[in-house]
DNA sequence: GTCTATACAATGATAGAC
DNA sequence: GTCTATCATTGTATAGAC
């Protein structure tokens, strides 16, 4: 289908992974990793708009499958409804695969400061565009953006979980536990 | 008191702001502030870890002092008592000069995703920070987790009212609003 | 203990050829 | 879409001056 090896951005980032394993993030300069894949630091350049984003290129579609998952909640949906349906979507975006992937990542970015930022921005991101689309279903931005957070945050600490120590359930039924568990302790904010 | 002029990091601050504000912040080398400043970029890196840190000095400290806040509040607080006295803190840290070079930033920020980044890092710093303190004198990581976001939000939403709109009221009392809308839209949350 | 001089590796941008 | 080549800038490292 072309003169070049198809999936640049796959073969990227397993490149990427290999080095890192091997020898770290900071130790592994852009040009290695294009190399690996049979390509040069240019094209590398080319793909991703810095080296931190080869390992975070899959994030931008969960952000859209997030919203759609919000989007085609139905009418009638309460506001933890339009939430839950936005997560929902969102993990069954994973396949398993992306368990041992995402765990690679994640020990990668526990141990690099430069990749632990980008990751703390992509969050960031999913609970931005979550607030958005849940603030024009139930026209009230505050509530909106609470309620992002706190989905946000039943995501990674659910993506955790599943990872450490429920390998073996659904991460969309981890998830939906973790969120259930912040429900129950919402009360106590409120002051019971 | 030494053979240098005083306040080495101020200075940096100072002449980092007026040349963002010429020339915005990419068209600005870190030559350029040094040099503005009377010194050289090797002494500049010598005070910060890179470029963006001239602009984020400032909240290190403030996160002591939310930290320090909490820590300080009555042994029979509640969850939401603790918050509130960590978020007083914070707020009564800021002198009122601070809101107009906090506007200054927050323009330079909104203008730069490199800046952006940071600005969620420092973010998610001091809500960990929040978290953890909260964890200890709660013994409720998820409680505490919660709590921070919350918080945190209330204290970003709450100055950026300030700024705008909100000038001449206190920061704490906006921030106090902000925090008291949440809990006024939380029990919707719960699901009534 | 803070600053400077110099040299250096790596990022990321850019222009032009295939 | 990729390559070669060149480039400015970031940020580091070293060794020394006051």
């Amino acid at each position: 289908m072309g003169r070049w090896e198809p999936d640049t951005r796959g073969r990227l980032l397993h490149a990427a992974l290999e080095l890192f394993a091997d020898q770290g993030y900071d130790a592994t300069t852009a040009a290695q990793i294009a190399e690996r894949a049979g390509l040069t630091k240019t094209t590398l350049f080319r793909h991703f708009a810095d080296k931190r984003e080869v390992l975070f290129q899959g994030q931008p579609a969960l952000v859209a499958v997030a919203i759609a998952g919000v989007e085609s909640a139905p009418e009638g949906a309460t506001a933890l409804d339009l939430l839950r349906a936005g997560l929902l979507a969102l993990c069954e975006a994973h396949v398993p695969e992306q368990q041992e992937i995402g765990r690679q990542i994640d020990r990668l970015i526990a141990a690099s400061p430069e990749l632990k930022e980008r990751a703390i921005f992509k969050r960031s991101a999913i609970a931005a565009a979550l607030e958005t689309t849940l603030a024009t279903r139930l026209g009230d931005r505050r509530l909106a953006g609470v309620l992002a957070d706190l989905g946000v945050r039943a995501y990674y600490e659910g993506f955790s979980l599943w990872s450490d120590t429920r390998r073996d359930d659904k991460l969309a039924d981890v998830v939906a536990d973790e969120l259930a568990a912040y429900e129950s302790v919402l009360p106590q904010v409120t002051g019971r």
